[in-house]
Order: C-alpha cells, then structure tokens, then sequence
DNA sequence: ATTCTTCCTGAATCTTTAA
DNA sequence: TTTAAAGATTCAGGAAGAA
C-alpha cells in the first residue's frame, strides 16, 4: 500500500501496535533542494531546506514519536541519516525510543566518485536501530570467517583456567574436543555496499536512491515473511521494493505524487542490478602478483587493473604525457610483450613506455623495439645472466 | 613531557593558542571498571563509572572547553569515542567549537571477535574532528585508485557541451587530449585499520589501547613536522608514541601515576608492529624498508637481519657455497657498500656476493669491485638513467 | 555578503568493439 | 554465438567563479 500524504496525517491513523518495523530515510538536514532529472524527462525533487536546525528536529520528533506507537511490542525502528544531524537525531531517539532500547549504530560505508576538498572525503551514512521494547524480533546473520582466522578456533573447544588464561581444551587421552559446529562470524555493524553507481539499471532517477542491497540486509535481520514494514519518506520506494521482493507487507507514504507514482511503476517490475563488485569481490579486480606489484612500487608507479598492455603508469608524468609500464608475463613472449605495451601506450598518448622483461631467452636480433621505448629486465634475470658468464669463464677453465 | 594530574588542572595553566592538534581518547562512559593485567604482571585500570550520564558530560565540557583555549587558530581536536555516548559528546563539541567547525565524523572499522550478543556486531569506533576556525591545518593524504576504476577517464580530459553531457575531448585532428597529472583518491572518512591483535607486541596491556597506526594518520593529516600535540588523557601514551615516531613535539596528562610511569617506558623503546605507513620516523625503529623486502624477495634471498654488511642470500647455493646479497643503503657511498659486502662476504664463505646499486653517481673507474661480486642496478635507477640519456639527446637537438 | 552557475572528479556500471 | 576487453557515461557535492 501507498499512501501520498504527510507521513505525519497517516501515521496518527495507523492502529497502534501493528508495524513489524519501520526504515525511514527522511531529508538529512543538507539545507538543499534534492533534485534530479530521470532520463524519461521526468523531474524528482524534493526540499531539504529548513528554517533552522530547531525546526527540523521538532518536524523529525513528531513523526518518531507516532512511529513509536504505531510499532509493535516486537518491533523496531531503523533511521537513516548523515552526520548534518545524525547526533540530533539520536538525542530525540533516545527520548522517545529510551537510550536502553538503542541497539546499533549501522554504518553504511562506501566509496563512491570523489570531489576535491580540503578534508576528508565522506564515505558513509549512519543508520540508528532502536527496538520499541528489549523483547525485539532479531535474526541473526553470519558471514564467512575472515581468511586470517586461525582454523584451530573454530573447531577447538576452548577452557579457561584458573589463572584466567584461554587454552584449547583436550580430553583425557589427550586429544582435542571439538567445539560444536560454528555458524560464522555474526554481522558487524558496518556494512560495506557499494553506492548506487550512477550507471546503474537500478536508477530511477529519483535523488538519494538507496541500493536494495541495503534495504534487504534491514528487513532480513528485523523481520520474517510476512510482517508489515513501514516506510513514512518511500521516495522512490527501495524499501518497498526489498519487502516485496523478501515477501513482507509493506506501507509506504510521501508527500511527492510523482514519488508516489514511481513507487507504483517500480514495485510492478522492480530492477535489482546485480553488484558485480559486490559479487565477486573488489579483490577480483586485482589481477597483479605479489611480485608485479612490487616492482610497479618501486618504479613508483598507480598501478592499472583493467589493460592488458598496461600495468601501471608511472606517477609523474614526462615530457608532459604520462609514461605506461608494462612486465612481461609468463606466458608472453619478448615480441608480445613489445607488441602489446606499444599499442596499448600510442593509444593513451604515453611519451614513453617502460617494459620489464622478465623471461629469458636471446633477444632476437629482429625485435624491433620501438625509439620510445625503454627496456629493462628484472633484477633476477639479470643475476641469472650474469652467474651464467661466471660459469662459461669456469668452464674455459 | 608527559604530566601526571587531572587534566583539567593542567588545561588550566596551558597558554592560550599554542597547541597544533589534541587528541582525546576519554573514558566512554561505559559503566565499568576497565582494568587489565600487563604481561610483566603489572595492573592497569581506571574507572569508567559515573552517577549518570549528566556528570559525565559536564566533566568533558569543562575540558573540551579548556582544550579550545590551549589550541592554535588553525589547530583542531580529534576527540575519540563510541556509542555509548558519542552524540551527546558531539553535542558539546558543537557547542563548544561551532557547528561550523565540524570537520569529519570518522570511522574506525575493524573486526573483531565474536560474542553471542542478540543484535550486530560492534564494529567500529568514532573520532570527531572539529577545527578552532575553518583556517585549519589540514595535509590531503592520497590513496591509489579503486581497481574497478576505468584510467582513461584518469588520463583524458573531458568536456562538456551544450546540453551539459560530458564526454572526452578530442583536439581538430581527433587525436584524444590529455588530462593534467592526477594525484589519486583523497582519504575518505572510513579507516579500517585492525584491532590491536591481544597478542601484538605493541600491547603493552593498558586496557582500551589503540593502534598506533590510527594515531599516524591522525597526526599526519592535521599537523606538521615540529608541531605540538596535547593528548589530555594519554594512557598507555600511544599517541606521544606516534607523534615522537614523525617528529613532533608531544604534551601528554594523564592522572594514573602507573600510566604515566608506562608512557615513559615506551617512549624510549616503542615497538611497532604495523610499521607500512612510516616511511621517515620509523626507519630507526626496523632493519629492512619494503622496499629493501621486495628486492630481496624477487632475487628469492632468505632475510638476514641486524648485518651491516649482508641483507640476505640467495636461498640457493652457488658453486656449493652461499651468495650474499647486499642493497646499497641511502647513507652509504657505492666504494663503502662495496668494502662491507666484501668484508661479510669472505666472513660467511660465499662464492659470490651481488650487490644492488641503488644511488646515483658516476662509477668511480678507481673502485675496484671484487671479482666475484655482481653488481646490480636496482629498477628505478636504470629507469632514470634512460630516460636521462633521451633528456641530452633532445638537448642536442 | 549572498545566491546562482559552472567546473571538476572517479567509482562502477553500461555499451561497444574485438577476438 | 559467446566472451572478454576497452571505452563511454553518469552523479553528488564541494570549489571556484560569476552575477
């Protein structure tokens, strides 16, 4: 169900006692107007514009407080804001909700397209869960245990002895007692999901859309199939479309009829791209061994992930273009190698190119290596070639 | 120095505007003992216990008001807290500094070991960073790029048109044009730095102790070298620690007489077991810099370490005996690394011993090199060395 | 001083091209 | 036809410049 009202008219009609959980991404205190243009032409907007700090916080504290009665005895409340006026925004949860019903402070962090600014570049949003009661619904999620993890802790039983101090715990005859079977780890309270990429299908166009991803993880350790969600500023309507999808009831409220109207087209075909970054892990994107990397560090070089002539790029430039280095790989040949690098660097207008050769093997006399590029080869293959001139001169002997 | 008192005494006596960056890591106001024992059996605690939440925050106003005092026009405050009371904390911080001089709601992430608590994980702590004026000191630190980033939008300069798309700019012949050199990411507000291992040598067994490498990048944004950093509640003294490592001047206050005695200790002998980040400070502290690791990785040497003369030998032997290898260090000359390598070389019996020049200057044709040493230049300096040479060619021209 | 406009950036996707 | 690599595109949001 959608509702386009103040949230706060519909809120004081909603029965008391009925809502499983309520998420709500209200305006952060940005002091500017949110606005942007779909690609249908359609222009979404809202005002985040307030008299002062004052004012918002009173439109917030009405609106927390119906929430609170509308919540079951179960129920819990997730608010999402930044830091403009997250500390505000606490201060009033913890006078309507009680500071003993504050459960976590989420951080959702990201990295997203930077901006030059003297500072730090902000990378995350906070989002308050408070339970109306300590009897809340929770489900427990557990992630896989981190790769540092020693093995040994999961599968051991652990004692503590007298002095306070934690062994693994033997039986009798010596042998270990294995601990009972292990979950994971439980979810922390900072969420690393990536920012809803401007190219993403997902978009709808609407401002400050928030990923699916986010809403999912939410209703996942707050409620079961079934249970009513409610969301007073739906906007776009992320969160209605992660309870359909979860199959949870939802309400969803805002004031915008073109919100609204969007609401309705998206949660008729919701579009859920799929995060490959998210999927295969940003160390996928890392191709480079261990030994690469320290040679394009040495050469102090930003190392290049995505080329296959490429490797990394020396960090200053020279003669006023930048210079792109390259190491051979295993399974390249001299000429390859060559090949690949000089192409790659004639097309992002390198002045010069640096190729590592790591392979042994007689340069062919045939191999032409381009004026502007320099060749250098890795400091084992020259140890290699210089042992094996002792040994000829041994040889002789 | 580091004073052992309240520190609201000695705030008192500070001078005005002479203080470049405090840092604060106060008691959190968790309602609790915090006690620990060291590994030489000493006991350290100190109480976290308050009437109520009132008094715990009227006590930190008072010295968040004193610390405003002692800071300079560009200084800034880095107060260190988490959840319990974070937001009334920076209640008190807005009050007293300004909402305007809110800087960054930072981070810190890490993970941690699991309890069987219902509800998620605690993962992080926070670090408000407010500044005395918005003329603050403030030293960008910038990071390499995200692997999913694509460089041509790094390396190309775009325009945009009429219709405000931007794409790439192509000069009259449709040749692509050049963006000017790009420096990389600057540092986002999330610092994911671990947890000090319970087992790290930098434990020192001070209860709530924090990693140093967190008080590095602290420092190292928000001051200079000679600067001077107060930390009102200094602790185990990990801050003093970090701040005499990238030599700045350090003013530590802590009440517990055990602290302070501990503080001392530390400062002449710090331990670290994070070390990557210091390149300058830290170099007296530890034998090999990565740098240095990564050469003798790639020449695949075991390490040797506290040898003036040898770095490491190649893992295999050479003519039945061991090879010693030898990286030029930036305060010796090529004839003075040559002497030492040779001396430990016929020490240890080596066949043969290689040598990695790693500073410029011509070959001294009346330096003799050993017969049986292998002299090596490391990457970069062949690298400067080419391109050196295209330099006079187009000179000539 | 205040508001408006334009510029700049890079993460992560989408689109096109090449294999 | 399918897949992978290379190239193009968009947005939030400060900064700098303009009105």
């Amino acid at each position: 169900m959608i509702i386009c009202d103040d949230c706060l008219n519909v809120l004081k009609k909603i029965e008391s006692d009925t809502i499983d959980m309520v998420y709500l991404d209200p305006p952060f205190f940005s002091q500017k107007v949110q606005c942007m243009k779909a690609s249908n032409g359609v222009e979404y907007k809202f005002s985040d514009i307030w008299e002062n700090k004052g004012e918002y916080l009173k439109y917030m504290k009405f609106r927390i407080q119906e929430i609170k009665k509308a919540l079951k005895k179960t129920g819990s409340i997730f608010l999402h804001c930044d830091n403009s006026a997250s500390h505000n925004l606490r201060i009033i949860l913890d006078e309507v909700f009680g500071e003993e019903n504050f459960r976590s402070e989420i951080i959702w962090t990201y990295k997203r397209w930077s901006n030059a600014k003297k500072g730090l570049m902000p990378g995350h949003q906070t989002i308050f869960f408070y339970s109306k009661t300590s009897d809340f619904k929770f489900n427990t999620i557990y992630h896989e245990y981190s790769p540092t993890t020693n093995i040994d802790q999961i599968l051991q039983e652990r004692i503590r002895n007298g002095n306070g101090k934690v062994s693994y715990k033997y039986d009798e005859i010596g042998n270990i007692v294995l601990a009972k079977e292990k979950k994971g780890v439980p979810m922390s309270d900072v969420w690393e999901i990536p920012f809803l990429n401007p190219k993403a299908k997902e978009r709808t166009g609407y401002p400050t859309q928030k990923p699916i991803e986010l809403l999912e993880k939410i209703i996942e350790i707050s409620t079961n199939e079934g249970d009513c969600i409610l969301d007073p500023f739906c906007g776009s309507g992320t969160a209605l479309v992660a309870a359909k999808m979860l199959n949870r009831r939802y309400i969803g409220i805002d004031k915008s009829p073109s919100a609204v109207e969007l609401c309705h087209q998206r949660l008729e075909a919701p579009i859920k791209t799929e995060s490959r970054l998210l999927r295969v892990g940003a160390d996928a994107y890392r191709t480079k061994t261990d030994e690469e990397l320290a040679i394009l560090n040495m050469l102090e070089c930003d190392v290049v992930q995505r080329n296959k002539g490429i490797d990394g790029f020396l960090k200053k430039f020279y003669l006023g273009a930048p210079v792109a280095v390259k190491i051979q790989k295993p399974y390249e040949s001299f000429a390859e190698a060559i090949d690949l690098l000089n192409h790659a660097g004639k097309r992002k207008k390198c002045s010069f190119t640096v190729l590592i050769r790591t392979l042994e093997g007689l340069v062919d006399s045939e191999i032409l290596v381009p004026s502007n590029m320099i060749v250098l080869d890795e400091l084992k293959l020259q140890l290699g070639v210089k042992l094996s001139k002792y040994d000829k001169k041994i040889m002789q002997r």
